[in-house]
DNA sequence: TTTTAGAATTAGACCAATTCTAAAGTTGGT
DNA sequence: ACCAACTTTAGAATTGGTCTAATTCTAAAA
């Protein structure tokens, strides 16, 4: 196990613990993308966690970092938010919540937990449950008037 | 101005009104579009869209529907909805609402007002001013018990 | 330990949606 | 009619992502 820079020092212990109660087989690939992922909230695409996770010493093809991720999603490990033909992050914080993106500057935030509305969730369409609810406020930058 | 089949009785004079009053100059091309797109509120991709037109008889390229669907998304004639890395869906209804997407069925539908969030539009992020707001609620088939 | 079967990983081919390019065609103002 | 600006076009290129088939790993049994 040579796990040379300890720059994030996420207890692997839990990680593993964790991937294990999701039903996640543990590999070594998964370890270190998870290690990664997990090591803060954050929003990624699966190019970034690639190069983050080769950066960081984990030799991991792009094909396992996107198979992973997928899995991760089924696993209910990680959120996936689609922000436009080209863009799709990956939240590492799973809890119920929305965002904000920048069309300006690209950037995506959390919505205060106040901010966000309040649903009525019954009333989908007949025969159909609640898979998950994206909300996405585009915002530009004010101009400088 | 060879139009054959009318089985769309949209007025054509109130589209290139619509177009023109929006600064969209008028070609051939962006009428026939224009003409499918708006014959009735729908949610249609940008290859369905090329199909339609075909079908319609107009000579259009399916370069010139990208190029034309990104105008009329920049003069506010249709909304972009971004499913899926995959799926862009363009709404001919363009009033504030929102969706429902079945992921079984890959079924776009308009979401009823009165479900539809109440929303406080301020607290957006720091020099920011709302685009738009887009939300998606993902269902899929209540399985058979 | 070895064996084994199923699961996971990999490089690279493939795919579909979209954008780019540069040449040809339109348009509207004069 | 003429011109400059704008638009369209076919096809190439790009991009984000998936598929494939061969290889490697894992964990449990022998």
């Amino acid at each position: 196990m040579e796990l040379s820079s300890t720059q994030h020092a996420t207890p692997c212990r839990d990680i593993n613990a964790l991937l294990i109660s999701r039903g996640v087989n543990l590999t070594r690939q998964r370890r270190v993308i998870a290690d990664v992922l997990f090591a803060r909230n954050q929003h990624i695409t699966a190019d970034q966690l690639f190069d983050a996770v080769t950066r960081a010493g984990g030799r991991v093809s792009k094909a396992t970092v996107y198979n992973t991720l997928g899995l991760f999603v089924r696993k209910g490990l990680v959120r996936e938010i689609f922000i436009d033909a080209t863009r799709t992050f990956y939240d590492s914080n799973t809890s119920q919540h929305h965002h904000f993106y920048n069309v300006d500057t690209g950037e995506l935030t959390d919505m205060n937990e106040k901010v966000a509305p309040h649903f009525i969730d019954q009333d989908l369409p007949q025969g159909t449950v609640l898979e998950v609810m994206d909300l996405v406020i585009r915002v530009k930058n004010k101009s400088p008037q």
